[in-house]
DNA sequence: GCAAGGTC
């Protein structure tokens, strides 16, 4: 290894990623008596302490200093001239550039790394051994470098604080890994551009525009999109349409009973249960017939049911879910507290098994004095009662942390609230029930054939208890049914046929959220909690008293908006995506800069077209929120659209925007700083800006305008409709400035035309800031109200009708079915015909018209999901039925091997990926 | 005022 010392004595700065890492390990290293005690000095930031002590690295004397970050250093953001909400178009977040800086409150532990750093010849980093560890590692490279160009640095490989690992660690250092870093670079900056530009552009777009009567300040919502916390969300929407969908559905079963002198037993009809009424009383006829039963089978199987896996974060806030009806943001909270206190090892791991150098015993030995589980610690301990098992691992190791479990005994703090006290006896419990023998029960089946039919009875008695002693959280029910012998026959008690109906799926509970993001990798260990909250905090969705979710309005439209455009960017195939490309760059097979241009240009696009489609969230939001008056009925000219770059501060674009009063103008988005603006004619009464670029205004691209005027206020000879220029070449359109004039001047800062109340613009030009309470807005209610169903011509609004194509008869009703275009993600472009008359069910593709097979709509449900020509049939509204895919699902090859199940996030198409995304282009 | 990720 290389020294740096250059004579003396080497001196080396170590850095860990949080105060008790760098507590801890310096324990460890200088329990050596050689070390020279440890000594504790205080930092500039009061959290992050220094220690000293000395230590031989490979025989080399090394004075160690030993201090801490507290989390990431640095944090990204754009540079300041675009972080205002209006200092630049949102789409300009795709390109403006980024810096990362040490935050204000970080400062303190910058000034004590700079200080030390300076002091010493090497630097060890002992960040937690993930990758925003790494990256957080690099972070501190950058600082301690900055002061001293000459550092040696050097990286410490461990898994956890045990004084073995640490040891082998600190002798065998190796650098930090580059490429780990790079992948959580491209995932803050992926991250930051998306979020904040769809951010901008759904609140500036939306807010104003609907009375959103969901927070007692409208003006101040926030809108937010995430790469994670819109899946989220999708997870919520999702399983809420398919409840809501949910068509009951009569099935049948044929159920028995028998009675002897040792008990009942209840047989159940191995068929489970049939749909069909006719086959399923055909069937229990038979059985009627002749109702002698006969025993084909006794079996008798031991049983065992297995204690949990040690506990990672997300189990911990899954049970404390279950168990308690904590929310994880509680559950966080909490954990937290007691971790911070010593009595619980760190929180927030995804790792489920011990390393095998964990002392397993030390942690029982410490909980044998509590007055209630105590004495099953002691049991444990025991050799002869035989209750010890090695814990099984789930699987599951972030390299960076144990599972949870006690550090310290606690019988309860004075201080302790109820939710403390329940934590931390889970922990334990959890704790002494992974190192515990399984519960045993002997299960008896027995099975018997009534006229061809097979029923069967199970009876389970429980042999040993085990870790079900301990773990009282969970339970394993006894019954007992009668013997029964092989071949032994019998009447039955009771025949019956009974029926049933099919129950929707259930809302989403918070522990079956935190699956769904698990499954999905939807944030981390340690955030997962915090997007939960933030659907929550954004009035996005809410929880019942049975602590589970449905979508607000508010979170159902988004959805619905994007949806309807053909985006699943509710979906997680964009973050499983970004994952994939994180590892790639992580392993080296793709390079940073290369990820994060093709991401960021297929995001851009993605958004551009979202802008263009935007009509699509204002019909979802209009679906279930009534218009606002604070910007004009259409909304379309609410935060206006780019016109061109502004020719005069050179920086800022030009904006088409709509007044108060009904003028149009476009102006500079720099105001006040810059006051450019072109003020169009008083007579337009619509304006909207195009695609297309004018040829003749060379400066740079100057997006031409499709203006209507009003007919009594220009001379006949011109046309209302005019697609006009304002980069000064169109002479139509400065004829008519001087023909009818401007708004400007007309109005401003007066009361709008017609308007009984004082308006406050929000265009750039008069005033930056939104007046709060100036708006008289009325409080009804929407005009589809949240609790009616889009009805049933809503379903034909996906597909346009072909004028003049053949029609034929409806096969229900006889109505003519014209010939439709189906525009759904799994069948654009298909034709189809279906039936316009209210109720009817009527409808078939084309192709298979002409084969004479027809598929009537209400009968689409189970089975047919993954058969396309039935999908996307049913009508969504409120109720959207189940989108299930995952038949047509296809697997992708990465750039690593590694095959990535997936499908594009623009469109969902499970065909290609998104660069190769047809939609892309449009 | 925007994201998600660390951690206090």
């Amino acid at each position: 290894m290389a020294g740096g010392g250059g004579g003396g004595r080497i001196r080396a700065l170590n850095v860990a990623e949080k105060p008790s890492v760098a507590k801890a390990v310096s324990q460890i290293l200088s329990k050596n008596p050689s070390s020279g005690g440890l000594r504790v000095r205080e930092g500039r930031s009061r959290y992050n302490k220094i220690f000293d002590f000395n230590y031989a690295i490979q025989n080399q004397h090394i004075q160690m200093s030993f201090t801490s970050v507290t989390g990431h250093l640095m944090e990204l953001e754009f540079e300041d001239r675009y972080r205002k909400w209006h200092s630049c178009d949102p789409v300009d977040l795709y390109q403006a550039p980024v810096k990362k800086f040490v935050p204000q409150d970080k400062s303190e532990i910058q000034k004590t790394l700079e200080e030390e750093a300076r002091m010493c010849q090497w630097l060890i980093l002992w960040l937690d051994c993930d990758r925003e560890g790494e990256n957080i590692a690099f972070e501190v490279v950058e600082v301690c470098t900055r002061a001293n160009r000459h550092l040696n640095i050097w990286r410490a490989r461990f898994s956890a604080l045990i004084d073995r690992e640490i040891h082998y660690a600190v002798q065998h250092l190796i650098r930090p890994n580059q490429l780990f870093a790079d992948a959580v670079d491209v995932r803050q900056e992926i991250d930051l551009r998306i979020g904040a530009s769809f951010t901008r552009f759904q609140t500036m777009l939306l807010r104003d525009a609907f009375v959103l009567d969901c927070a007692s300040d409208d003006q101040n919502v926030i809108l937010s999109y995430g790469p994670c916390q819109f899946p989220t969300l999708g997870f919520v929407v999702e399983r809420f349409w398919e409840n809501q969908s949910h068509e009951p559905e009569e099935f049948w079963s044929i159920n028995c009973t028998h009675n002897s002198a040792e008990g009942t037993a209840t047989f159940n009809w191995m068929r489970g249960h049939l749909f069909d009424y006719t086959s399923a009383t055909i069937i229990y006829e038979m059985c009627v017939e002749d109702p002698t039963a006969t025993v084909t089978s006794v079996r008798q199987q031991e049983k065992l049911k297995y204690p949990p896996h040690p506990l990672s974060t997300i189990e911990l806030e899954k049970r404390a879910s279950r168990y308690f009806r904590m929310s994880s943001e509680q559950t966080m909270k909490v954990a937290e507290e007691l971790y911070q206190a010593g009595f619980i090892s760190y929180p927030r791991t995804e790792t489920d098994s011990f390393s095998e150098r964990t002392d397993l015993h030390t942690i029982v030995q410490e909980q044998q004095e509590h007055p209630t589980w105590g004495s099953y610690a002691q049991r444990l301990l025991d050799p002869e009662a035989g209750l010890w098992r090695n814990p099984s691992g789930g699987g599951h190791d972030d390299k960076a942390h144990p599972p949870i479990h006690p550090t310290k005994f606690s019988a309860g703090e004075a201080r302790w609230s109820q939710d403390h006290h329940r934590l931390y006896e889970l922990v334990v419990r959890h704790y002494l029930a992974c190192v515990s023998q399984p519960a045993i029960g002997a299960e008896t089946t027995v099975e018997i054939d009534i006229a061809g039919e097979q029923f069967s009875a199970s009876g389970r008695v429980i042999i040993a208890r085990n870790y079900l002693d301990v773990y009282r959280f969970e339970t394993w029910g006894g019954s007992v049914i009668p013997t029964y012998n092989y071949g032994q026959q019998f009447t039955p008690t009771t025949l019956t046929l009974d029926s049933g109906v099919t129950r929707p799926p259930p809302l989403l509970s918070e522990a079956d959220l935190l699956s769904c993001m698990d499954k999905a990798g939807i944030g981390t260990d340690a955030t997962m909690h915090d997007h939960i909250k933030k659907l929550l905090d954004r009035f996005y969705a809410t929880k019942d008293s049975n602590m589970r979710f449905s979508p607000t309005t508010l979170g159902e439209a988004l959805v619905m908006g994007y949806d309807d455009m053909g985006y699943e960017l509710w979906k997680p195939y964009l973050r499983a995506m970004m994952e994939s490309d994180m590892k790639a760059v992580s392993i080296g097979t793709k390079r940073k800069a290369e990820v994060l241009e093709t991401c960021l240009q297929q995001m851009k696009a993605c958004f551009v077209d979202a802008r263009v489609n935007k009509a699509k969230l204002f019909e979802a939001m209009a679906v279930f929120f009534e218009r606002s008056n604070r910007s004009d009925a259409s909304g379309q000219h609410a935060i206006g659209d780019v016109v061109c770059k502004c020719g005069l501060c050179q920086e800022s674009d030009m904006m088409l925007r709509k007044k108060p009063d009904g003028n149009f103008m476009v102006g500079c988005l720099g105001y006040p700083q810059c006051r450019n603006v072109v003020w169009l004619p008083g007579s337009v009464s619509e304006a909207t800006v195009t695609t297309n670029i004018c040829s003749t205004c060379t400066s740079g691209p100057v997006y031409m305008i499709q203006f209507k005027f009003r007919r009594l206020e220009i001379p006949p000879n011109y046309n209302v409709d005019h697609l006009g220029c304002i980069g000064g070449c169109d002479d139509i359109l400065k004829q008519l400035v001087e023909i009818c004039g401007t708004g400007f001047r007309n109005n401003s800062g007066v009361p709008g035309r017609g308007q009984g109340h004082t308006s406050s613009s929000n265009t750039a030009q008069q005033s930056n800031s939104r007046s709060t309470g100036a708006w008289q807005t009325t409080h009804s209610s929407s005009s589809y109200p949240s609790e009616t169903p889009r009805g049933h011509n809503a379903r034909y609004q996906e597909a346009s009708v072909q004028n003049g194509e053949p029609s034929i008869p409806c096969t229900s009703c006889g109505a003519p079915c014209n010939l439709r275009t189906a525009n759904t993600q799994a069948n654009r472009g298909r034709k189809f015909y279906s039936c316009p008359a209210q109720g009817c069910n009527f409808f078939v593709w084309e192709d298979a018209a002409n084969g004479g097979a027809t598929v009537a709509r209400g009968s689409i449900n189970r089975s047919s999901a993954s058969n396309p020509s039935t999908r996307g049939g049913r009508g969504r509204g409120r109720g959207r039925g189940r989108s299930n895919t995952s038949g047509n699902d296809v697997t992708f090859v990465s750039a690593t091997g590694e095959p990535i199940s997936g499908r594009c996030f623009i469109c969902g198409d499970p065909s290609h990926f998104a660069n190769a995304c047809p939609s892309r282009g449009r």
